[in-house]
DNA sequence: TAAACGCATGGGC
DNA sequence: CGCCCATGCGTTT
């Protein structure tokens, strides 16, 4: 296939490949050619690339500059596109033949859709032409064959725009074959007038104004559940959509990119994500994630442009003997040759090393759908040596247009341990949740109830119920599941499952649950530990908590479900003065604010409500490229440090800072790694309490200021401290429980050391699962119960200190709280706080571990004396 | 009789 | 309730 005729009436103009190289004319998705010529788009007409995609709310046309949005949908630019040869359909989310709108959510489509109506439709779309009956690009449809139709209802509430009417109806319902697109829902706007625009060449377009359709408007009163939370959530699903797409491979871009920069050259075109055609429509689970060294090797050197298309997990009966894929209806749609007969059409599909394969494309009706398949496919899964759990990607080569098969074995999941899931159930903290991947903007998620719901099962249970009940199913996300029950075994990637376990783990594969697994690729690009989870939980906004008891522990139960945060960075000026430092979405500036404000999941300029001067994205950034660098690369660091294997691995020489260092050296057992800190400036507390960390530690005002606290008091710095006291409560039950069980079973048997190791292990595991434990630390005279607990310190034998530390804090922790606080001075809640002498990046105050952890003593009223690392060290040794 | 085929069923959402 | 899709299962080859 080297070369395309227009099929536009006079134009005729043949395109060849290296054409479409030079940007004379555009390949487009699908199985479409735009000739560049006559403006037309010829077969299946795809205009997608003609517009450069902007997030997921507009494009800007290529042609014209014009910036497309929703509104483009009940505009003239519509018709432009129809005229072009159809528009994606809200019903399937397909396109009829025209993936122009594709872009749009489909929610916010409904939004603008006119209701149903008795009018004369007219049939858009040069890809109607043969249709007999649409000779005059009229066609009559009458309001009962429409309503036939299921997009109809999709409609039905939407009010019409008497200018520009419009409707959407399903044209298989219509009557039969329309060609090519037969099976394709799509779009019909009333009125001949439209099919008189853009007709001509492409400059045409640029006369046409987008003309948002002030005249159509949602209706109220819908009154299907399903269509009303679509049409009601499609600002937040779009949002969703938008924060969560996957990064955007490059060969992707230049799918478009190249040949338009070429023909347009000097226009003002942004490059676009690779929002290949589809992605706003298929699922995510579904969305191509192949990579760019993938699809170089694919590509080769060749002058092709791989465009990946969709991709699936073999689902046990995909991978198994009888040799048929099931292929995601919306995705076989959207890019595979349309078909209209059950046997379909014998298709060949390239693999990764060259080797074509023949499969029979083609479908079973099932019910009033389709159910689309690739037969023959088990040649190549075998050679591919592929089973369940496997991901196949499907790609195209452009300009041949070829299809491409990848693969990517699903090798290398790290299955969540018995340990790991022991630890996570015994943390009894209420808003635990094990991470296995969570990309950096993260959306709602359930309320705490649900959370709490959870606490009430085992472990297993927990996390399924905590990753069923995320809202993520628009976000490219996913969630380590575990088993429910038995081996709690990390069902799905099993390297090489038992015949017993096939049907279980099938069972996990694909379906509903494959959206819950994660490609360990996938887990390290997105890794979030559990501490960085906490750093960007939010509560919900004016949330006040109710305590409930569950299996007599108490927790706080929020109304509203918790809000997961932007990540932001924390600093500190030379003058002390603290920061918080946070990227804005769309312009991916910087912006500095105030270190106590909680930013939401999605931030952008304009929300810098703190500093207005910079609450716009045209205001140039504050800091310098080398500051922000500097910003991120020690973010980066700190990062790092809370992440031991990949601390210990990446970076052998890096010197880890303070807690995490010998948390780190505690988990990994080097016990040499000291707490000096390149990055952190001169302070008598422990380095990890740099300038603007916000932990209790450095919230407090300084010694001897601030206000004296009443025992009823319910500021922030008391809540925290007595928050603190009941898990450290908790805490003491779980480790005399734990220290009993060793010591029955270990006292005559093994020396102290043996015995430490076993408190060790216990560490181990929970700095395994990011609880630093290892950074409590306590020091003191046990029998007189004047333990002196400084979590900021981390002796150099961490063994023997443990030992110590868990007595100490079960002392500790028996106590009332109100001798617990007056013990430690704390009646005032104040702290010596020293600052650094430059401005550095800090970690954030980890909710739950960190603060919890630690007591009140250390950062305590100074005359208890701060013991710092240093002298820690002499002492616990 | 087994494999292939075509459709039906049902869980999950 | 409708849709998707994994897979079951009866029929055909």
């Amino acid at each position: 296939m080297t070369s395309k005729r227009c099929m536009n009436g006079g134009c005729g103009a043949t395109l060849s490949a290296e054409d479409w190289r030079r940007g004379w004319a555009l390949r487009s998705g699908g199985f479409a050619t735009l000739c560049d010529k006559c403006g037309m788009a010829y077969e299946q007409s795809v205009f997608c690339d003609l517009f450069h995609q902007k997030e997921s709310g507009w494009r800007e046309c290529l042609l014209c500059g014009k910036r497309l949005h929703c509104g483009c949908i009940a505009s003239k630019s519509l018709f432009e596109l129809l005229d072009g040869g159809g528009v994606q359909c809200i019903s399937c989310m397909k396109n009829s033949g025209l993936s122009g709108l594709s872009f749009i959510p489909s929610e916010t489509i409904q939004e603008f859709l006119p209701q149903s109506s008795q009018r004369v439709l007219s049939l858009a779309g040069r890809s109607l032409k043969d249709e007999k009956a649409n000779e005059d690009s009229n066609v009559r449809v009458d309001e009962d064959v429409i309503s036939k139709g299921k997009a109809i209802q999709l409609g039905k509430n939407m009010e019409v725009n008497g200018q520009n009417n419009m409707l959407l109806g399903r044209r298989e319902s219509l009557s039969g074959s329309f060609g090519h697109i037969k099976r394709e829902q799509m779009a019909f706007h009333a009125g001949k007038a439209c099919l008189n625009i853009s007709l001509g060449n492409s400059n045409q377009r640029t006369t046409m104004e987008p003309a948002l359709s002030t005249g159509i408007r949602p209706s109220s009163g819908v009154e299907d559940g399903r269509d009303q939370s679509r049409s009601l959530s499609a600002l937040q699903q779009a949002q969703r959509a938008r924060h969560l797409l996957p990064k955007p491979s490059k060969t992707g871009q230049t799918f478009s990119s190249e040949a338009s920069k070429e023909m347009l050259s000097n226009m003002r075109v942004a490059r676009p994500p690779a929002e290949g055609r589809g992605r706003n429509q298929l699922l995510p689970r579904y969305w191509p994630r192949i990579t760019d060294q993938e699809l170089q090797q694919i590509s080769g050197d060749s002058n092709s442009t791989i465009v990946p298309l969709f991709e699936k997990v073999l689902s046990a009966s995909d991978a198994g003997r009888i040799g048929r894929l099931v292929l995601p209806k919306a995705c076989a749609e959207a890019y595979f040759p349309p078909i209209s007969q059950p046997e379909g059409l014998p298709l060949k599909i390239q693999d990764a090393k060259g080797k074509e394969w023949h499969f029979q494309f083609r479908f079973w009706p099932n019910n009033n759908s389709r159910m689309y398949v690739l037969e023959g496919v088990t040649p190549c899964i075998q050679s591919l040596q592929l089973q369940a759990g496997d991901t196949v990607t499907f790609s195209r080569m452009d300009p041949e247009g070829k299809l491409i098969m990848g693969f990517r074995k699903a090798t290398n999941s790290v299955p969540l341990q018995d340990s790991q899931i022991s630890a996570i159930a015994n943390a009894g903290l209420g808003n635990e949740t094990f991470f296995s991947g969570v990309t950096e903007n993260l959306s709602i998620v359930s309320g705490y109830s649900g959370l709490l719901q959870s606490l009430k099962g085992t472990a297993a249970p927990r996390l399924s119920y905590f990753s069923e009940h995320l809202n993520l199913a628009d976000s490219d996300v996913s969630w380590q599941k575990t088993d429910t029950h038995g081996g709690r075994s990390n069902d799905g990637f099993l390297l090489q499952p038992s015949l017993a376990q096939e049907k279980k783990r099938s069972r996990n594969i694909g379906g509903k649950s494959k959206r819950l697994h994660m490609d360990n690729d996938d887990a390290l690009e997105l890794k979030l530990s559990w501490e960085e989870a906490q750093d960007l939980l939010r509560p919900p906004p004016s949330a006040k908590p109710s305590v409930v008891m569950i299996e007599d522990q108490e927790f706080e139960e929020y109304e509203e479900p918790p809000v997961f945060g932007k990540r932001t960075i924390f600093t500190a000026q030379l003058s002390g003065e603290q920061d918080q430092w946070i990227q804005c979405d769309d312009c991916f500036k910087w912006r500095r604010l105030p270190v106590d404000v909680l930013v939401p999941s999605n931030w952008t300029c304009a929300d810098n409500t703190c500093d207005p001067r910079r609450s716009s994205c045209s205001v140039p950034d504050e800091l310098s490229p080398t500051e922000i660098h500097n910003l991120l690369r020690q973010d980066a660091e700190i990062k790092m440090m809370r992440t031991p294997s990949i601390s210990k691995q990446n970076t052998p020489d890096f010197e880890a800072s303070g807690l995490d260092a010998l948390a780190t050296a505690a988990s990994i057992g080097d016990t040499t790694n000291q707490a000096t800190v390149s990055a952190s400036a001169t302070t008598t507390k422990h380095p990890r309490h740099r300038p603007g960390c916000t932990c209790i530690v450095c919230i407090q005002p300084p010694s001897g200021k601030g206000p004296k606290h009443h025992p009823n008091c319910t500021c922030n710095v008391c809540l925290t401290v007595k928050r603190r006291f009941k898990t450290l409560m908790l805490r003491k039950k779980k480790r005399q429980s734990e220290r009993e069980e060793a010591e029955a079973n270990k006292r005559l048997m093994l020396p102290w050391g043996a015995k430490e190791e076993i408190e060790g292990s216990s560490i181990q595991k929970e700095n395994e699962l990011g609880i630093d434990a290892g950074k409590a630390t306590v020091v003191g005279d046990i029998d007189t119960g004047k333990g002196k607990i400084d979590l900021n310190c981390q002796p150099e034998g961490l063994q023997s200190s443990s030992r110590v530390s868990m007595m100490s804090l079960l002392h500790v922790a028996s106590l009332p709280l109100e001798n617990y606080l007056k013990q430690n001075g704390l009646t005032s809640l104040t702290c010596e706080q020293q600052v650094s002498s430059s401005s550095v990046t800090v970690p954030q105050a980890m909710p739950v571990d960190e603060s919890e952890e630690r007591t009140p003593d250390e950062e305590g009223s100074g005359d208890e004396g701060h013991i710092c690392s240093e002298t820690a060290k002499s002492d616990a040794s």
